[in-house]
DNA sequence: GTCTATACCCCGATAGAC
DNA sequence: GTCTATCGGGGTATAGAC
């Protein structure tokens, strides 16, 4: 793609053009990150986007189709970003298991803590009214990939009366198939779920204040959670 | 209180007015209800509410102050009925803990899928700009008092180098203490987080839809989460 | 691509007549 | 206790001029 001077000016009108569109969106979406803040989701406005970055109120529709849309392209973009940082954090960290998930975890809540709107915005309470469309599938299982083929995850197998359970998870074990992983047994997929179920409860729980009055500091408690998970689910062993 | 008829006429004025504002405030918090599951609670409107059980816009200010104080209302009845629910739930289980604490555990689950907007509203995402007064507190915790107190809530207690959870637990501990109930070590108390952690996120990732695609049938992986869970923490063993 | 203008809605809260 | 009227906002979305 080199360009000759004859090949264009200086400047293409295209490119410009494109730049002030490129500007122009990130101001909406960054505009809407921060009502998000302010009133939440379900009264997320495309007139106080406008309003905020001093345009007519139907400037916006030329960027932006519907606030369905705008909601649609927040969570994507929110789902990008956390995906990011799960997966620096995961390069970042030593390779074993035990290390892996841990650091999978507390990236999770502390992104979770320092960015709780966002946060809620893909793993709150659905938005009343709106339905993510099949495009936000993608970008969220990004957030869980760093801990889907871990080795060793899971310290026994489901009993024999645990069909149930075990047929119930097949489609996990699918998932992890598809991803080049080893193959997961349904003590492996059940002890993931277990963990995810535990953090993210853990997780909402603390932004919901349900621990106020009850837990002095936060973050020892989580610490000694993700041990016993490490441990109870052979993650160490690794 | 055995009225004599010359005590007062057969419907005495006080009380055909009384039973008319507790029917109209029955009224206002049913329609309410309703609309917290069409619109969701950031954007209940005392409007709709009187276009809903017929009145004028002005009216409703004659039973509720505001909107806030209608959430407020709301929260309590939530966590009022939520409260009977499981006591009753309680009350009809065998008293052993481990029973005691699946019965806990799979009312909560089952009210929540069962009224998941009514859920929402007092475990889910917080509203934007509302905080709830003190008096939520008080019927927040009756949600959680049958399982406070259950003897052998423990599997193991916390090492020497997990203190500060211990000490981060201490809260806990004394509102258990303060209930009447046995006194509970760290051991018990980190437990009891843990499990509750466990129960709420695997709730609240199943009425968010996040298991969709990964998992077939719920019911059975929630309970055999629980046995585990049962186990895990000795409460089989009374 | 941005603007004004518009159609047609919604809201919380209060004043004052009845 | 209920009403009408009102103040002073808010919203989605489109049409059509520039």
């Amino acid at each position: 793609m080199i360009k000759t001077p004859a090949d264009s000016p200086p400047e293409s009108p295209t490119t410009a053009r494109q730049l002030a569109r490129d500007e122009m969106e990130r101001r909406i979406l960054a505009s809407a990150r921060r009502q998000l803040a302010d009133v939440g989701p379900a009264r997320l406005s495309l007139r106080a986007v406008t309003r905020d970055i001093g345009v007519a109120s139907s400037a916006v529709y030329r960027y932006v189709a519907s606030r369905d849309e705008l909601i649609t392209r927040l969570i994507l973009q929110v789902f990008g970003e956390l995906g990011d940082e799960v997966e620096q954090a995961a390069e970042a960290a030593a390779p074993d298991a035990a290390t892996q998930w841990r650091t999978w975890a507390t990236t999770l809540r502390r992104w979770a803590l320092d960015h709780p709107f966002d946060w809620a915005l893909v793993y709150g309470t659905p938005i009343p009214g709106y339905t993510a469309p099949q495009a936000t599938i993608d970008p969220a299982t990004r957030v869980n990939a760093p801990v889907l083929g871990l080795p060793g995850f899971a310290a026994e197998d489901l009993g024999p009366d645990e069909a149930e359970t075990a047929a119930s998870l097949q489609p996990l074990a699918e998932i992890i198939r598809a991803s080049d992983h080893e193959p997961a047994s349904p003590g492996t997929t059940f002890a993931m779920m277990t963990a995810w179920s535990a953090v993210h409860g853990f997780i909402n729980l603390e932004l919901g204040g349900h621990f106020v009055g009850a837990m002095e500091k936060t973050d020892p408690v989580f610490d000694t959670l993700l041990r016993r998970l490490v441990r109870d689910f052979g993650l160490e062993r690794t």
